[in-house]
DNA sequence: GGAATAGTGTCTATGAGACAGTATGAA
DNA sequence: TTCATACTGTCTCATAGACACTATTCC
């Protein structure tokens, strides 16, 4: 058998000044060393149980984040899509609020969805793959939560609704809806600011991948 | 690096005697030479396109079967699936009518899916991940109209949606909807039996993976 | 004409959208 | 008291579901 690249790579998505950002870096080694790319890399036999093992242990060991939500996005494959040779790419894409990014010490850059620079071998596809799924998912799944802090508002968990859906939404609408669909639970305290405090709430721990026939 | 085992497998739907099955042949090889398996093989990067060039060819090769509906399911990967060592293996699923599988000298078995045997590696996760895809996407897409002959009545199809999703759907909304999404075109000819004739329909080619928002 | 299936029309209840209203805390 | 935001109530209109009706063929 000839070899063939097997790699993993991961669009980590996060809220930043409002807008879908994603996580890039500048690669370590050629081909484009220097240049900015998804985080990836190899995955390792030895080390790894699988792909999606792969792909937790390059977003730690890359930018520090542990276990955030993950999951297989498509694999990308073929002669030309890497010069070193026939690749295989498993992609994911994962969410996290911006408070979980480390701060310090990190060479990550977050870069605007819709203002990406051009990216080294099918990264760009690959984000655009992963931003079409994720706004299709989140139009019948708790996917956007995982964009927030572990507790949050309605008004914040609409917001990012928003934000990836790139529609306005009822306030009332919305409000009946997440009641009837019942995934999120109240948490301690409120969000207190210039004006009337708004009740936290969180994510059910068994809602984390919900998904329901309905629409937001 | 460890060279890692990269495979494709392609789980073939069809409808048999009304209900759901899938194509399986004995495996030529080793490991479980003999057993019923899905159709799958190994990359050829030298021959290949890219995962989908190779599944394709593995259909062909394995069952005569040119091109039908053909879609990247999910990508299984780790340690433990193959005893050979680890292992990538994209998986894809086709749907096909039953009177373009080939008829003769072909070794492949129908199995229906609520009955299948015990089949190697994780062919039987992978068989149900196909299902809940098959199911999950006939709710909002053209999907169930690939299990179909090019030209078939409305009932048909109803019935195909039918089986699909495992519910009754009444006629009239069924018919409202279709007229509405708007992805069938009128076909030549009528379905003639034993009493009134039926109107025949084909998709409309811009309409081959169409989806929509709304569910069936 | 009867049986069976194709195809259409209509009533109703549900629920989404629009929007106005009330509640509550900060200044 | 005013302002801004949190939160809730209500009206209306669209539409999905239920089901009855008409149409067309074979016998």
């Amino acid at each position: 058998m000839t070899p063939v690249i097997l790699t993993v790579d991961v669009v980590l998505f996060t809220l930043h000044q409002d807008n879908l950002h994603v996580v890039l870096l500048p690669r370590e080694h050629n081909p484009y060393a220097q240049q900015l790319a998804l985080p990836g890399g190899y995955v390792h036999p030895e080390e790894d149980q699988d792909t999606l093992s792969a792909a937790r242990r390059m977003l730690h060991s890359k930018t520090g984040i542990v276990s955030p939500y993950l999951e297989q996005l498509y694999t990308f494959s073929g002669r030309v899509r890497d010069p070193r040779g026939w690749s295989v790419s498993v992609a994911y894409y994962a969410l996290i609020h911006q408070s979980r990014l480390p701060q310090e010490h990190q060479r990550f850059e977050l870069h605007a969805v819709d203002a990406l620079p051009e990216l080294p071998f099918d990264h760009n596809r690959i984000v655009q793959t992963a931003c079409k799924r994720l706004r299709d998912k989140s139009t019948y799944s708790t996917l956007p939560c995982h964009l927030l802090p572990s507790a949050f508002t309605l008004a914040e968990l609409q917001q990012t609704y928003e934000k990836i859906l790139g529609t306005r939404l009822d306030k009332s609408v919305f409000r009946r809806k997440l009641n009837d669909l019942d995934f999120l639970e109240e948490a301690e305290g409120q969000r207190t600011g210039a004006h009337r405090p708004a009740q936290l709430y969180r994510l059910r721990a068994d809602c984390s991948d919900a998904t329901f026939g309905k629409t937001m």
